[in-house]
DNA sequence: GTATTTTTGCAATAGTGTTGCAAGTTTAAA
DNA sequence: TTTAAACTTGCAACACTATTGCAAAAATAC
């Protein structure tokens, strides 16, 4: 699995990467670097996995979700995983009592009609609220 | 139009914020820390402007959006403003060219359906694509 | 005008993210 | 299977972003 998806992306076979991907298959939320740090351990350096993160970023099989605070989430988002590249158009979700950030994968972000004059390209969309496990 | 903002919010008119809470007056899309601290020079201290934009965003005079990057943006947006705090229920929008970050005011962010288990408490949406002045 | 409350500036500290380079690992090809 | 080329990693250093405690200064209330 871990491997296939390396493979796919025409990616160098590492450790890192291998150990960090499967935190985010085995992972139903979105992950900051800071978790990624914490679940890794010593395992690997700072450095490696801004990088690994970087290279799954650019590569889709990860991809950014949008915060007001000053942090970088990321996840994986299994359908588009699949297809190796993403759509990425789906909502997330951010609980506010446990405050984990989930990609619902199967709510599409709605068209909105902009003022005269403005072209879309992309459109993100993070709700917040009480989340499946903590209602 | 400072000091009415200022006093509505029973906050104590001082420098620092009367010349803050003007940049955002006279600025048509969002701030970030940084761009206010360009524009105010030397006139202030960096732990003075974070200060000063958490006060604002407390008292609902400014308020968050969401990007991707780990930056923050801070926009007022001037219809909630007068009113004295924020719906803040409206699309925003990042030019891809210019890089401005507009609050469209008339724009609403839509209602979407989430799957069961799932409360909405507050929905963000930000569209990017190119601006008015840019296209 | 003075006392009280609030805000500011400074110094220190912590967290976050990037870059260059040498050493190590992976890949591909003989 | 060995070797060379390409890529990835770790380390050190650096830059930027943000927060806290405390004393001095300013604003408000009386």
């Amino acid at each position: 699995m871990v491997l296939d998806i390396l493979k796919k992306n025409q990616l160098s076979v590492t450790e890192g990467r291998k150990k960090i991907l499967e935190l985010f298959l085995h992972n139903e939320g979105a992950l900051a670097h800071a978790d990624i740090e914490k679940k890794t351990g010593e395992m690997f350096d700072r450095v490696t996995v801004y990088r690994t993160l970087n290279t799954f970023v650019e590569k889709g099989i990860i991809h950014l979700i949008p915060t007001t605070d000053n942090s970088i989430l990321y996840a994986l988002c299994k359908d588009n995983c699949e297809a190796g590249h993403h759509h990425d158009n789906h909502v997330h979700f951010i609980c506010d009592v446990c405050n984990k950030t989930t990609c619902l994968d199967e709510v599409t972000v709605p068209e909105v009609k902009l003022p005269i004059g403005f072209t879309p390209n992309h459109a993100e969309m993070v709700v917040t609220g009480v989340c499946d496990d903590c209602k």
